[in-house]
DNA sequence: CAGTGGTCTAGACCACGGT
DNA sequence: CCGTGGTCTAGACCACTGA
């Protein structure tokens, strides 16, 4: 009966996804499953999905393993749960952004910093590592953006953001009009791109010319660099950056569990 | 039947416990206690816990709610559940160490620095900013460990540590005749301390006279000042320490979701 | 083989939100 | 009031471990 199930499910929804092993369970197919279209804009980041009720029953299966299904989105921050209203598409990065741990001596807890784009440009030449990292083949185009950050007019912060060219193409026509503080919220809206997860690296690093003129500080001063590689739901690399902080203002705060 | 069973567990082995507030579910009740027990050694680090069948029936509640207890302390990283095995209790930081985000540029990957003490001592005075972290009153003595990590003779890290003395006095003895690379394992073993979150703060720092002199740097050098205040599973802090990195060894990783 | 945790079912009652 | 998610029960069958 178990054995039944599984194949009558197997032969509805979960088919039409692409390679979805029916060794593994089904609470984490169904899963794959519900990642795979919200990514695919079945409802939108905001919106609320069906009910448990709904949901187990057009996948076949008890609303407890739904539950566990949603629960662990949840977990996961991909969807968010509200007693007596419902299960939503979570905003992803709209609140936490790249300056979730990043602070700045001297400046007041959680005011955003002014963006002032210096360049955009598209390039198929990047670094080999930069390549690795956002899984290109060699030929494939990036778009290029250099911004600024700062308070009051004094930079703290130098970003140097490289995106694939093939996603992210609107940005591009978006960026010539406007100067958003937060990335992300584009990123989602324009480019239908959901930021899910981040690593990030943290070094010393010596400052390009330019780097210093901008911040004004002297030729060949250090900073600290921050490499950041984004990736959405799917496990795909959309974003790879470079960001400096002078010493003097560096701040990163972080929770280990 | 269901506020029966209810006043049933509160008299039981749940009363017990200090301040459990019946309005709680009980998962969330009886995950304290666990803890509270793992926290008094009823059960070890390493050893297992009774079976979910058996603490199900301890705590007279279904196997699903005591599953539901089983898998948080999984997820929280307090037990570890193996199939087939059992459900054990976790080594806590043993693997995970001060250093599991820290890297040395230079170093081989994975490879744990040797420890060196430069001087131990107790004291009753240090920066109100200390003291808080430790949520110590005035007058409540510390231990203070001042270490060297090195690859090859090579220092690479300078550590301040600073711990409530009345919880690790044991400590003091050890390290007069130890001088492990990770002090943890120790904490658990020698102190019954049991690490299950930190909190780090990243930031640029001018290096005091001694630390430039032990680096082998000049006067006045700055480096990464990486603050770690490390806390119980009770959420109690028990730790704090400040350690330095050179700027062109320093590297820390940290994954974000 | 017996015992463990992993998955799944099919219900129940509850607390909460909005109508 | 109804519909939502939150808690809890009492089973079932399975996969894996170790004796």
């Amino acid at each position: 009966m178990q054995k039944m199930i599984k194949g009558k499910l197997a032969g509805s929804k979960l088919a039409a996804s692409h390679t979805a092993d029916d060794r593994l369970p089904r609470y984490v197919q169904i899963r794959d499953d519900v990642v795979r279209r919200i990514g695919a804009r079945s409802w939108a980041p905001g919106e609320p999905l069906p009910s448990e009720d709904k949901l187990a029953a057009e996948y076949s299966v008890a609303v407890g393993t739904m539950r566990k299904v949603l629960d662990a989105l949840a977990l996961e921050g991909i969807v968010e749960r509200v007693r007596g209203r419902g299960t939503f598409v979570s905003r992803a990065f709209e609140r936490t952004s790249m300056l979730r741990f990043v602070r700045f001596r001297g400046a007041v807890e959680g005011e955003v910093p002014t963006a002032t784009i210096v360049s955009i440009s598209t390039t198929q030449v990047l670094p080999a590592h930069a390549r690795e990292k956002l899984a290109l083949e060699p030929g494939d185009k990036t778009l290029y953006v250099h911004r600024t950050r700062s308070f009051d007019g004094e930079i703290v912060l130098v970003e140097h953001i490289f995106l694939p060219l093939n996603r992210f193409a609107k940005l591009q026509r978006f960026l010539k009009e406007h100067s958003p503080p937060l990335l992300y919220p584009v990123y989602e809206s324009e480019c239908g791109v959901l930021v899910s997860r981040a690593v990030d690296d943290l070094t010393g690093q010596t400052l390009s010319a330019l780097d210093c003129k901008l911040f004004g500080l002297p030729p060949r001063s250090s900073a600290i660099q921050i490499e950041r590689t984004m990736y959405e739901h799917s496990g795909d690399p959309v974003e790879w950056r470079q960001s400096y902080i002078p010493i003097d203002r560096f701040h990163y705060s972080v929770e280990i569990r």
